[in-house]
DNA sequence: CTGGATCCCTGTGGATACTG
DNA sequence: CAGTATCCACAGGGATCCAG
């Protein structure tokens, strides 16, 4: 883990500053249902209807609507094949599988820090009543 | 439990899976402005109004309301100085650090794919006339 | 300076129906 | 099956004012 102190490179503050394109694509991937997508698709074919299913509680149109997105961005590759019914995969590109493994770091963190936060809640729970 | 594809570690499952406190938590913190907090807070310490001039762009309410929400969750310690004018101070825990380096993580993948996805977005656009 | 409370508007996102 | 389109409710989030 990366603990030690460098000096705050200019890198973060080029994700950081606003108005910039870095920043703009940073919001964009930084979004439950993108994140949620990426991390189930990991290195695997999906279809739209696999993916629905996958990732639970995600709205059809919100689940074809953050396709496109991260399809225009260059994360998901999409495939149409055309036979009857239509069928239609959907896989990660290099860049999708690179922020995967960022993303797989959030969900190991989630996991790992459970009880610390439902602990933490119930500290801070109890100070407000 | 619920994964009817056993290939697929459970790990993941758990965060993916829709309903669990995993899920509600992932959530709670995949969002831009939790993310940017987490990130300008790198191990220093900030004020109030400094981290609403180091985050550009965030709102006043959206501020305090997400400094709220960090610490209930025990990733942000907020000191109080008993003086006047007030002076409170922001920064990472334990938990709020290990979750940095992920967030670190997607910067950096940002950083590295601002020219992949320009593209990629202009080459979608271009077949959308 | 820190931050709560209010007003208010826009965008997000759900449900449903309709095409290919 | 794979979407797109439409309607609409509600919360996200900005601006402002107030208080400790």
């Amino acid at each position: 883990m990366v603990t030690e102190r460098p000096e705050r490179d200019q890198a973060d503050a080029d994700v950081t500053r606003v108005d910039s394109l870095a920043r703009e694509i940073f919001a964009g991937v930084a979004n439950k249902w993108a994140l949620l997508l990426v991390n189930v698709l990991a290195d695997r074919t999906l279809r739209f209807t696999e993916l629905q299913r996958e990732v639970g509680g995600i709205s059809h149109k919100m689940l074809s609507q953050t396709l496109r997105h991260l399809e225009r961005d260059g994360l998901v590759d999409r495939t149409v094949h055309p036979e009857v019914p239509p069928r239609v995969e959907y896989r990660l590109t290099e860049a999708g599988e690179a922020l995967r493994a960022t993303v797989n770091g959030m969900c190991a963190w989630t996991r790992a820090h459970l009880d610390h936060i439902e602990e933490a809640r119930r500290r801070f729970d109890a100070t407000r009543d």
